[in-house]
DNA sequence: GTGAAAGCGCTAACAG
DNA sequence: CTGTTAGCGCTTTCAC
């Protein structure tokens, strides 16, 4: 079916039904009822991509993901779309699958430019209006987009030169949660690091050690332990903090799979959780409801930030705004029964 | 940048750019430098739009997931991805999110026909050459794309009438499970059943009561006790089955969350796990990898229902196959640490 | 109010 | 080997 068809049936000219159709023009009552009976009788679905071209405005936005099976971009992607749907967009998903292609070497991403690239090319190919770029981690990246001319907004990681990106706080989220272990009574910490490079946790030290310094605590060395994120890493760690006389009653683990191995560690050692030792993870994971104790964690605003990618993102194609902006969510407290008030 | 500017820049036609990116007909070897040098230079990338409208096929494929966060849709995406980046197609993503708009009710469904004919006029319109619908929950649901003249394939779900599906085995796979169970010398059971109205439940109950029967073995009305999938459930259905003296020595779970809680219950009552009593779930969830002891499960074989999907969807666009396929896929043992063998 | 016609960027006869 | 040209389905100016 095509407009001619349409036009041909209803004994009128192709203009004539575009006008019906798009309400672009009078057209007398007969005519649109005659027009509109046609076009609900041969359920007629005009061609988005003849009017795409002829109009040079795709209301396409291109999302590249690094990979859709990192838990984080499902809820991303859905923020994206809630927008999409709302103002008339359609998103062309485009997955990188880098888990798979790197493994774990993910700071050699600047090698997989080329296979960026040509995912780009097919983007602008379609005529996207903007693309959305979603990281698999929280990073610095190389502005892998940028001889990109439309705008661009990078989520859940950043870079560098004029482009948007929306992520959240790890800094401040850490201080916040760090002082609420303050403000319970607790003196005496000790620290599961994440991956001693990665930004994030560069970030969440940044802020815990803030919330400690402004509280006067010291934080001593030997109770600083180093972890790759992972809940065996987080056991480990959880050994060698609570394997000894005086070991310190508040764990801040960087991230949730380590803080539920740092309870099984406590448990193993007979220490309880939250009686004898409290502990904070990071992430908001799945895994901290099924755990006993509930660990205390810190949930990211990932749908939030779906919607503000793309809301920022519509924003500067319609030229609503200009120049990058850097958007840093916070992210909210989520209470569990790991934490215990000290007086 | 359009091809006309691309000919006139190399004192060419267009015809002659359009052969020379296309490999559509002999072209001088000076011909095809001069031009492939100015394309080059320029960053040329043709109009797929354009093309699309002109040679009246879209390479788009229309995925419509029933929503993106439930967590085996990524890995079908994936999946999807794979095979659509080989063969040069590209994914239109619509999210219905039906998970925030019907919550549990997702039995009536036929509510939102309207919201799915909304986004299918939208994938029409976009000229997709096919549609995948992969849905929420392993169901029989309404031919919701009824209308489609194009190749459908639903996943993840299915459909009477004339429509490829893609699934894994419910019933083959809690066979093998019980299977297994009887070989490690259990006799005495008990079983954690999902949601008794719904499908999978009913069919792993098929295949796991096909086992017993099959080895003559007994299974007490008592010694079956109904969840509704959760952790919760599954923890109260566990006390139910093993606070009493001749509790079974062998629970299957129906899905993990509810392997997990009866676990738990096992812990709470002092009953060790797998020396008292032996638990299996289902699913593969993260969840399993990180109690104790790991739970024995059964993974669903999401990638490859994606794979497939896809290649179905492929074969009847091009024409290779007609009429409906209906594939049932097999999921794969995890064995954990949840199983003992008595003998 | 309505229609004729140009043209968005591209492909593919067809002619030379 | 290369160019001319029609036309994919649509919007939009301009005329009537």
């Amino acid at each position: 079916m095509t407009l001619k068809e349409i036009a041909a049936m209803a004994g009128v000219s192709v203009a004539t039904v575009s006008y019906v159709l798009n309400n672009t023009a009078q057209v007398s009552d007969e005519t649109r009822q005659k027009v509109e009976k046609i076009i609900k009788e041969t359920g007629y679905r005009s061609n988005i991509l003849a009017k795409s071209l002829r109009k040079n405005e795709s209301r396409l936005i291109g999302v590249i993901v690094e990979d859709v099976t990192v838990w984080h971009t499902a809820y991303i992607i859905d923020g994206i779309n809630e927008i999409a749907e709302a103002r008339g967009y359609n998103i062309i998903l485009s997955n990188l699958r880098l888990l798979s292609k790197i493994e774990s070497q993910f700071e050699h991403i600047s090698i997989f430019k080329k296979e960026i690239d040509k995912v780009v090319d097919v983007l602008i190919g379609m005529q996207v209006d903007g693309i959305i770029y979603v990281g698999m981690h929280d990073r610095k990246i190389n502005d892998i987009l940028h001889d990109m001319k439309k705008p661009v907004v990078y989520c859940y990681c950043y870079t560098d030169g004029e482009r948007s990106s929306v992520r959240y706080s790890n800094e401040k989220s850490e201080y916040q949660l760090t002082q609420m272990l303050i403000q319970s009574g607790h003196r005496n910490f000790g620290v599961i690091y994440g991956l001693k490079e990665s930004e994030p946790a560069k970030l969440r030290f940044k802020g815990l050690k803030k919330a400690l310094d402004e509280a006067d605590i010291e934080l001593k060395s030997e109770n600083i332990v180093y972890g790759n994120w992972t809940y065996k890493d987080g056991k480990e760690a959880g050994k060698k903090l609570l394997n000894k006389k005086d070991y310190p009653h508040a764990i801040i683990a960087m991230n949730d799979d380590m803080a539920v191995g740092a309870n099984d560690a406590a448990k193993e050692l007979g220490i309880r959780i939250p009686d004898d030792v409290s502990i904070i993870g990071f992430d908001n994971a799945d895994i901290v409801h099924y755990v006993s104790p509930k660990i205390t964690t810190v949930d990211r605003p990932l749908q939030e930030m779906g919607y503000r990618s793309m809301e920022l993102l519509l924003d500067s194609i319609s030229g609503a705004s200009v120049g990058d902006v850097n958007i840093t969510l916070p992210c909210a407290l989520v209470e569990g029964e790991s934490v215990k008030k000290r007086n």
